[in-house]
RNA sequence: GGGUGCGUAGCUCAGUUGGUUAGAGCGCACGGUUCACAUCCGUGAGGUCACAGGUUCGAGUCCUGUCGCGCCCA
């Protein structure tokens, strides 16, 4: 890289010329490696892995932007910092991208081309996504270590991903059990709660009569129940009412008698017939329902009709007798809420699965079989009526659960799943096995739960904290994991990480045989071996295991029903046990796991565990195991890690469940702090994500307004816990011209818009065939862009005036009392830094920053300078000097915001003055990426000296808007007259130059007993008047003074007012009160200063 | 339905344990090309802090309620 003169930089900031070069220079570097052998303090940032399903937007931006600046900031500091890249599989949204682009397409289904070739085409699809993600954060400027990415599926991962599994088989917290599922039936896989859409549709209730079996005088003939899925009546297995009816009802009178009392009057109509309704129904409803907990009691069922199948009446609370008729249809199959009515009825009501994987009905429903479930609905629904069964057909609106990735509507089905057991176990579990501090916990969720609350710390000291708001998203961690709920890890899937489990059903008489066979597997410490019960429970099985304590093991669980379950503890296991098992008749377990298993073990499997010396990394990374013989491998340097960077919508899937792993498999934590950042959202408040059309891609941003603005903006604009509006713009492509997409009017799709200029139809998501594509941008990055422009220039007239400016040490003698200032602004402005950094706030930090660069050291000082360096001499050396070291501390301060331009300038730095500091040498170097982070205590602070160049500079703003009012040409020099006495005066004549200089002064005379002259602008400023004779326009400024006067007035009287209030003097502070006087003493001597013109 | 957050200048947002006259950037108005920067410089206007109560000597800040918007969970 050539380094041009000062002379020679263009007058503006160009980054696509600096921004490469710079990036390559880094990499080649090996700037951004971590190194366990350097013996510096480590600091670990584990990236929130992004998908591969498709490209990063400015959501993605923002946590990688605020990851690069806690990284950059800490390896300035002299830490060994590691930021580990990578990617994650993300399993079902993956392939549900590659399914749906195979069908549009190709026309052809995962069915028709198989396992094998689909699963080439994903990966053909995460290489090609995987190239596209680094090379978004590479131009963002990210300083990850590259020779450590890592892939969720690659061979270290996946080694990790098995080694915790068999662990966490092998101590029983692995089952597989029946659970109603939330299923697609499109993708044929189940999903988890969080992968559901739920929208309100149109849709029916049906009113289904159930007829009674032999009714008894005065019974009713039949029941009626309502569903919005007709269909599933085929699934009936009881129906239920409220055991104590009268009760439920009247509380829910209560209850409507109570917001009666509390509505605002236009819902207080409303409120009374709601009253009226329930109350209406103690003589509509509860007879029956009387009637029907007797005949429950006394164990009477009605007929199902279709299926002729007599179902028992039973009592449950989940029957409301405020609602419908009082009565429900139970259906455990294929609904959430029955299923939890047959879990407390079992033994007395079954539960039926009547659906196919694809949706359609099952050999289970008979005439219905084959039926897809819509088509069912309709012939159920007329068979129902034609038999006088259908009481009643609402059209209603429903709220319904839709897949995220298929947008198919989900049903509630009962399957066998693979769980892990979040609950406490007795005796607990033991976390960190093989660790050396392995410790005892009541369970996998409770684990989590204490590293977050409470005094429990891990052996090294720490405990999870969040910011910038600790409590606010501790409860949403804790209230999550307070519900201990079994974590469904199993999907139906061909992308991901394939359950390593091999199984074979068992029965109580074929018990002694197939542990016979399965006898010389057992007892090998890489192969787990199991026998599971239907239910979930399970015994581990171990060479001369006892048969009869397994055989009443069986017996225990009544649906009866078992499996011998094997799992070897990695891929060369498995491969040599294959061949026998198979033979023994043993299935591999075809489902993959939960992306989020996989993701959940990021910050150790990346590291390398369960070893990292044998870990097989891809060629040209860095080796995992240690270096030399009794050094670090990167497990040892890095776990525990320091700092995770993410956002609040994975506090609980993610981070919850990455604290719980690296509990359990390394009985620590995988970081301390937990830095939640803001969400990126549109002009219209809408959360930024491609599959809505409304994100921007950040590469489009740095390309248009360069790298370090767009994350000069994103810092700026991470406050706190607010979440950020962006307004986008579309850049037309008719005219170039910037569309604002929240007002702009759709085309003929969400995804297109109409051009307010020309009318024409553009699309903003690119796969519209005939309709141009729009790139979009968001001119909010401008302010970036000129905060760059400014520091270029800046530093371009600084360098042009540095001269190889040797370094001497100088005494505070030596200085003038602008450097004085300028080096204690700087000292403050280190400390505030670093002390928003600390409380992770860095919009704080970088105003901090901006505010020391832009309004103290550009509009003052450089200004202040100019005079100086012309004279020449001792005093202009030592301006050089002080010049350069603000600007070293300035680029070194800004650097982890902006690095690509501060790293440009101090190379140009480092040539035009090599050696910089003012009372000592500071440490340099040849690039500012590893240069050393600033220390406050560099340089003096002298807050006296602030606060007497703060009264000079309001001094200087009084004289400019006089300048203004007066409309006084820049050039003019002006006499000025300043009635000011003891300190201020002192003051101004201590800094007269500065007065001088930036007011435009000809001449000053300081003078405490001054009279105004009549044709005297004037203006005060503190306790002193400034007087510009000859300038004005008596009238004019006889009522300006006036008005100032009643302004001030107002506020002396107000003051006065406060003081008079003998509670204000008795209870406020004694520092509130004197302050207040003080107050008071400034406005009465500025009054008197008017007062006396 | 439960939980949680937000509502401050035309826009996007700050506002530390309650304590001067509520701030910044953008936008707006006026003036400016003196050789670092017009992507700039100077000055100014602009707010009933969503609404209604309450606590307090004192409320943008604490409490209660209402309205509007968002997110998470069911």
């Amino acid at each position: 890289m050539t380094t041009p003169t000062p002379q020679e930089l263009p007058r503006q900031y160009e980054p696509e010329t600096v921004e490469a070069d710079i990036y390559a220079r880094w990499l080649a570097t090996g700037s951004f490696r971590a190194d366990p052998a350097s013996g510096a303090d480590p600091y670990v940032v584990m990236m929130p892995l992004p998908n591969v399903t498709g490209a990063l937007h400015m959501g993605h931006a923002m946590d990688n932007v605020m990851q690069d600046l806690l990284v950059r900031r800490q390896r300035m500091r002299g830490c060994d910092t590691l930021w580990m890249p990578g990617t994650d599989h993300a399993g079902i949204a993956t392939q549900a991208v590659v399914e749906k682009r195979l069908l549009e397409l190709e026309g052809r289904t995962r069915n028709d081309i198989g396992r094998e070739a689909l699963v080439q085409r994903i990966w053909d699809w995460k290489d090609q996504y995987q190239r596209r993600i680094v090379t978004q954060q590479q131009r963002m400027g990210c300083s990850c270590d590259w020779e450590r990415q890592r892939f969720t599926m690659d061979e270290v991962c996946s080694r990790a991903v098995r080694w915790t599994f068999f662990r966490l088989f092998g101590d029983g917290l692995i089952y597989r059990g029946l659970r109603l599922v939330n299923w697609d039936c499109q993708l044929q896989t189940a999903v988890a709660d969080d992968e559901i859409e739920h929208k309100v549709v149109d849709g029916f209730f049906y009113h289904l009569r159930y007829p009674v079996i032999d009714p008894q005088p005065g019974e009713p003939t039949h029941v009626t129940v309502a569903t919005t899925r007709p269909e599933t009546m085929l699934a009936d297995t009881a129906v239920a009412c409220h055991p104590d009816p009268e009760a439920a009802l009247e509380a829910r009178i209560q209850e409507a008698r109570a917001r009666l009392e509390r509505a605002p009057g236009r819902e207080q109509e409303a409120a009374l017939a709601d009253l009226a309704a329930l109350e209406a129904r103690r003589e509509t409803h509860l007879p029956l329902l009387r009637q029907l907990v007797a005949m429950a009691r006394a164990g009477r069922q009605v007929m199902l009709p279709l299926m002729e199948r007599p179902i028992p009446i039973i009592a449950d609370a989940w029957a409301k007798p405020e609602l419908g008729s009082g009565v429900v249809k139970i259906t455990p199959g294929h609904d959430p809420n029955d299923y939890q009515v047959w879990q407390r009825h079992q033994g007395r009501i079954g539960i039926l699965n009547i659906l196919e994987p694809d949706g359609s009905l099952s050999a289970a429903t008979g005439a219905y079989a084959g039926l897809d479930r819509f088509v069912a609905r309709e012939r159920v629904e007329a068979h129902l009526d034609a038999r006088g069964l259908l009481a009643l057909k609402e059209a209603r609106q429903i709220e319904l659960g839709h897949s995220d990735r298929s947008k198919s509507i989900i049903e509630p089905y009962l399957s066998r799943q693979w769980f892990v057991a979040m609950g406490d176990r007795p005796g607990g579990i033991v976390c960190g096995q093989g660790t050396g501090e392995p410790f005892t916990s009541p369970g996998l969720a409770q684990s989590a739960i204490d590293a977050v609350a409470g005094d429990w710390r891990s052996a090294t000291g720490r405990q999870v904290r969040f910011w910038p708001d600790h409590e606010r998203y501790a409860s949403t961690y804790l209230n999550w994991l307070a519900e201990k709920r079994d974590w469904c890890i199993s999907r139906q899937l061909w992308w991901g990480h394939r359950i390593p489990i091999w199984s074979k059903a068992v029965d109580a008489a074929g018990l002694a045989a197939g542990l016979a066979e399965l006898e010389p597997h057992l007892g090998r410490e890489d192969l787990a071996a199991r026998l599971g019960r239907k239910d979930g429970e399970s015994l581990p099985l171990a060479p001369g295991v006892d048969a009869a304590a397994l055989a009443a093991f069986l017996a225990g669980d009544p649906s009866g029903g078992a499996e011998f379950l094997v799992c070897p503890r990695d891929a060369t296991v498995d491969a040599a046990a294959a061949p026998a098992l198979e033979a023994l008749g043993f299935l591999r377990d075809p489902d993959v796991l939960d992306t989020w298993f996989s993701s959940g073990i990021w910050p150790h499997s990346t590291l390398g565990w369960p070893d990292p010396a044998t870990a097989r990394v891809e060629p040209g990374q860095t080796p995992l195991g240690a270096a030399a013989p009794g050094g670090r491998s990167a497990l040892d340097a890095y776990y525990p890690g320091s700092c995770l960077v993410t956002g609040r919508d994975i506090i609980t899937l993610w981070v919850a469940r990455m604290v719980l792993m690296g509990l359990y498999n390394l009985g620590d934590l995988p970081f301390e702090d937990v830095f939640i950042h803001a969400n990126i959202l549109d002009g219209k408040g809408e959360r930024m994500s491609k599959s809505k059309g409304n994100g921007i891609d950040p590469v489009d941003i740095l390309e248009r307004y360069g790298t370090d603005a767009m994350r000069y903006v994103l810092c700026e604009m991470q406050t706190g816990t607010q979440d950020i509006r962006l307004p986008v713009q579309a850049i037309s492509p008719f005219n170039g011209e910037l569309i604002d997409l929240a007002t702009a009017r759709h085309g003929q799709s969400i995804f297109t818009y109409l051009d307010p200029q020309t009318g024409q139809e553009f699309d903003v998501l690119g796969t519209m065939p005939d309709v141009p594509a729009a790139r979009l941008i968001s001119d909010r990055f401008i302010v970036g862009r000129n905060f760059c422009n400014k520091l270029w220039n800046a530093a371009r007239f600084a360098l042009g005036n540095l001269d190889g400016a040797p370094f001497r040490p100088l005494a505070v003698t030596d200085l003038a009392l602008e450097d004085r200032w300028i080096l204690s602004r700087l000292a403050a402005t280190i400390a505030e830094v670093d002390r928003q950094f600390e409380r992770y706030n860095p919009a704080a930090a970088v105003a901090a920053v901006r505010d020391y660069f832009w309004n103290e050291l550009c509009d003052w000082y450089l200004e202040l300078l100019k005079p100086r360096l012309g004279a020449g001499g001792a005093d202009a050396a030592a301006a050089r000097q002080v010049l350069a070291t603000a600007v070293d501390q300035v680029l070194r301060l800004l650097h982890p915001f902006v690095p690509f331009i501060t790293e440009s300038l101090w190379g140009h730095l480092n040539a035009a003055a090599p050696q910089r500091g003012v009372a000592a040498p500071l440490a340099g170097g040849e690039l500012l990426i590893r240069a050393a982070w600033p220390r406050a205590a560099d340089f003096a602070r002298d807050e006296a000296l602030e606060a007497r160049f703060t009264v000079v500079q309001e001094a200087v703003r009084a004289l400019r808007d006089l300048r203004n009012r007066y409309n006084v040409p820049p050039a003019r020099r002006l006499a000025l007259l300043a009635r000011a006495g003891g300190e201020t005066a002192d003051t101004f004549a201590e800094l007269a130059h500065v007065l001088r200089t930036m007011g435009g002064l000809a001449t000053l005379t300081i003078d405490a007993a001054a009279t105004r002259p009549d044709d005297a602008a004037a203006a005060l400023s503190g306790d002193a008047e400034l007087l510009l004779p000859g300038l004005i326009d008596l009238a004019a400024e006889r009522e300006r003074l006036a008005a100032q006067r009643v302004e001030l007035e107002g506020r002396a009287a107000g003051i006065r007012q406060r003081l008079a209030n003998p509670s204000f003097t008795e209870r406020a502070r004694a520092d509130v009160v004197a302050k207040e006087r003080e107050r008071l003493a400034e406005i009465e001597a500025q009054l008197a200063a008017i007062g006396q013109g």
